[in-house]
DNA sequence: TATTTTAACGCAAACGATTGCACAAATTCC
DNA sequence: GGAATTTGTGCAATCGTTTGCGTTAAAATA
């Protein structure tokens, strides 16, 4: 039974104009009488008036809502951003409209032409990241947008995430600092930001440590469970299992504890495990994980600060956050020997 | 750049009817012929026309949309309630507008009038729960509505929530099996439906079993991760402390362990532990939770499936579906010896 | 008293779509 | 060959607000 200005101003004997002032706090520069407020007010009341958010979007062209869209709505992750990123925008007026890809790309396409159609205010998207023909029609479009967590070097947009290969590199380290060189990386989608970058990392990692990289060594295909607890099988089944595995993802470490745990194996007796993001329940795992946390409150603050400075001045240099990471060492990883290993170490590399 | 209907309409000559039919595919309904197709399809794609949402929404009265309120976005059970949830509504072609009430009715309010004030098709609420002026004011804009998981029984909407209570007499009675008389409950946010049912199954369990309920081992306060850590440790001091303690939901058992770790107190070893809410890591913790899991897809599913039959039929009957919960029995609890203790126990009672 | 201000309000044009109805021209039917 | 259909398109109202610009009547000023 939503009725509108036009029905209070009939009600009220006043013309729709007054009505709207009087009920919008606009009635400071028009000066209307107070009786006139009061009536209005009342019958407004009366009659349960709510404004229109869809005229009042369309006539003052601006929603206050952002969109956003997220890989993985239930991963820990992404659910502690949205999180955070709700609370910052609720302070500033402005609601967010949801979507979960599920990384899924095409899923991706078509709700940010869904979000583009409801003229939301603002975008923030976490992109699945393996193309970015329809990022090119945001900016086409010319609504603000900031990416976070995956991005897109090549495309000029503003973007905020973690040093993902400072993260990588972080948790590699320490497992080469513990003696480990056969180390396994449980990798997500590829081709995304997020993936390559924590791939680069590890690389580097083994690299700079004078350890050759074994491809064989490098697996996985999303950042699902499931994919964890299929590769750590596999890599269980090596000639020459590893002896440490760094997961790119919290859920895939999940995978890899499961499948650990049905062949027996030990964490961190007979494997260590470290895993990029570093979930609420991390330091309650069987062991207590260690984990290369994101700073996500501040990625959250951040990303509404570049949003909001993209909104008052669109034509600003982009910007390109990189936030650190921190490793956080827990019960998970063993040190180990130096065992003679087929692996050649070219320690000597180190110093030159 | 966006460009309208009518900038279509002047650039290829036609009307913005005939624009608007062909764009939009109600051409079958008026016949257009093919070369008028192909021309305004042109040009509306070279011009990257896109439909305004607000217009057409304001325009038919309908926005394909519908408003989700949760009270935690980063709790585990909530974001897979979503994320169910928009998986769900995207196959029927809605698409969620999502707000995180934090537990705070006031949020919880200002958040439903404002998808009141966005026109949504319909409203999915996970209400905080400790009062509903505001749900009535729903019913009284006639938009359909249903509660999951947070429900009001005095109030005559559509709900669907696990069967909490006897979710809660499944664990409770698991442990009284286990012989424990000394069994403790953290409560979550007191006045909530999960709450107040969860409490109930817990009593109903203990006098069933002839247990006198001692209130000095019900405690908490929120469903919060802090408030399972404190109360934790105000019972592990207690006098004679309680040799079990069930938790009424995921996070409070994470705050549990926390506590537990810091006193030295192993699990099962030296106090048992069994939550509500089974969360996809629980099965990895140390030790690995036994759990009672409430069926979120279903649940999800089945809401969606209400919300549906009222959006075509207002005035049916009310439904209020409770799910059957399960208890994932792991290896948090031990069975322990029927101790005297300065509990009476009437295990006659059972009988009578 | 004539003139300028001010107070209190109304008109009407957007905003961008949808859609029932009308209507001319081209076909088909008898 | 005239009537009845069909085909292809346009008119204009409508959805509910916002807001620049008028327009009165009363009050203030000269």
């Amino acid at each position: 039974m939503s009725s509108t200005l036009q029905d209070i101003a009939e009600k009220t004997g006043f013309s729709v104009s007054t009505v709207s002032r009087v009920l919008h706090d606009t009635s400071k520069k028009y000066t209307i009488s107070k009786k006139t407020q009061d009536k209005i007010k009342q019958v407004a009341k009366e009659c349960g008036y709510r404004v229109n958010a869809l005229a009042r979007g369309l006539r003052v062209q601006k929603t206050n809502e952002i969109g956003v869209v997220v890989p993985d709505i239930s991963n820990p992750f992404f659910s502690a951003v949205i999180k955070s990123l709700a609370g910052e925008l609720r302070k500033k007026g402005y609601s967010i409209i949801v979507y979960d890809s599920d990384e899924d790309i095409a899923i991706e396409r078509s709700s940010v032409k869904s979000l583009l159609e409801k003229r939301v205010d603002g975008l923030i998207l976490a992109s699945v990241g393996q193309d970015f023909s329809h990022i090119q029609k945001i900016r086409d479009a010319e609504i603000p947008l900031v990416m976070v967590d995956r991005c897109f070097e090549e495309l000029d947009v503003d973007s905020i995430s973690v040093d993902n290969e400072k993260g990588s590199l972080l948790a590699v380290n320490y497992l080469i600092n513990e003696g480990h060189t056969r180390i396994a990386f449980i990798q997500g989608l590829p081709g995304t930001y997020a993936n390559e970058t924590r791939l680069q990392g590890y690389k580097s990692a083994l690299q700079n440590a004078g350890i050759e990289i074994d491809e064989n060594l490098i697996v996985g295909d999303d950042f699902r469970e499931l994919n964890g607890y299929l590769k750590t099988k596999l890599l269980l089944k090596l000639a020459t299992p590893p002896t440490a595995i760094f997961t790119a993802g919290d859920l895939i470490a999940l995978g890899t504890l499961e499948a650990c745990r049905e062949n027996n194996i030990t964490i961190p007796g007979d494997l260590s495990l470290v895993t990029f993001d570093d979930p609420i329940f991390a330091s309650y795992l069987s062991p207590a994980l260690s984990a290369v946390e994101q700073p996500i409150t501040k990625m959250a603050e951040m990303a509404v600060a570049i949003l909001s400075r993209r909104m008052v001045s669109p034509f600003d240099e982009q910007m390109k956050v990189l936030l650190e990471p921190k490793l956080n060492i827990r019960s998970s990883v063993a040190r180990i020997q130096q065992q003679p290993s087929p692996v050649k170490i070219k320690k000597s590399l180190k110093k030159v």
